[in-house]
DNA sequence: CTCGTTTTATAATGTTCATTCTATAATGAC
DNA sequence: GTCATTATAGAATGAACATTATAAAACGAG
């Protein structure tokens, strides 16, 4: 009936994810948008609206594929292991990051939330999933005993949300082996005396 | 010798740490901070150079007046106390931060710093000074017994910085008193308990 | 093959950006 | 008062920005 993509969206979507992971909404132009998806511009206002829609497409898929499938990933394990594995794989990416990305969630948090109510939600809401997967791992180890008592489980998972948010800002500055370790062995500790 | 200067630097360059606190680096249009200052384009660029330069000097100022001077009112406290009434301090400033402008240290550590070698370096001393607070506190306080000796004072401190930068965060997304509290409340137990 | 529809390519749009030019104004030294 | 120097005001500069207008191209339906 009328004449066919010749790009796969998810492709461009994971390309234009790179680029406003690495130089978030305002820093990413139009043109570096066209260069990395190899799109030209009407395509890319074609397929997406404008460069916010494009922006707002772009963080669903980034958290879907790299926050919500950790979350799957570890949720699989017994409680006290999938909160350690959890924090492990940050870590790893953290010190693996060369172009210190950081987190696109978190990125996202700093640099839209406070002006923009519609992002705003949207970031609070990933947040809440993430706090929600902690709470759920810390009510299933108290109750089997593999998690000390000694917090309550929202407090635990707020700090441990908190936790994470500064490692991903702090790995943006100082990727430093000592310092990320040191700051998630202290959190973990919490858990197990 | 000379036209004399019309404006106070000080005063222009709070105001201009007001515009890059709130917006950022980049979000600041050069028109925004002469309608802040009240200063003309001309006169901003023969006194500060350009708007990295300007930048660069509100920063150091910000962190001059609201770091070090609440480090400095923090240490003249007891150890323990020291801890608690720098994380009170930020609580408050938080949650009666109406424009959620954040910490412009914390700010500039994901906007600036993972893609410019000087400002890594800068926002890198200026966390360090934070996380050096913290340490002397536990070192002191470890020492009189005032704050407990299961971990060490290395890990405590990189700890609570990554705590910290993580309510810097979350505040400028979900400004909400009983996340705020409940993580804070859970960070200073480590010091007792 | 022609028509309706959607995608593409290219060029153009008008706005905003940081920065600078030109000219005028205000001072102290002489 | 004149001069050298620095500060201002206002306009101008050219680059980069997001977005759109125009027209050609590629398909299925009829």
């Amino acid at each position: 009936m009328a004449r066919p993509r010749e790009f796969d969206e998810s492709t461009v979507l994971d390309a234009a994810i790179h680029c406003f992971w690495r130089y978030g909404f305002t820093s990413t132009s139009v043109t570096r948008l066209t260069d990395t998806t190899g799109l030209t511009a009407a395509s890319l206002y074609n397929a997406f609206g404008d460069k916010r829609e494009l922006f707002k497409r772009a963080l669903e898929r980034y958290v879907e594929v790299h926050v919500g499938e950790r979350i799957e990933r570890c949720r699989r394990l017994p409680p006290r292991e999938a909160v350690g594995a959890f924090f492990a794989e940050i870590l790893n990416r953290s010190l693996t990051d060369r172009e210190r990305k950081g987190c696109m969630l978190v990125n996202t948090a700093l640099e839209l939330a406070p002006h923009d109510a519609e992002f705003r939600e949207i970031t609070a809401g990933m947040l809440q999933r993430i706090e929600r997967f902690f709470l759920e791992c810390f009510r299933k180890g108290q109750a089997d005993g593999t998690i000390v008592h000694s917090s309550s489980p929202d407090g635990l998972a707020a700090h441990l949300l908190s936790v994470l948010m500064g490692v991903r800002v702090l790995a943006r500055v100082r990727p430093e082996k000592a310092l990320l370790e040191g700051i998630v062995s202290q959190a973990l500790a919490l858990l197990d005396r």
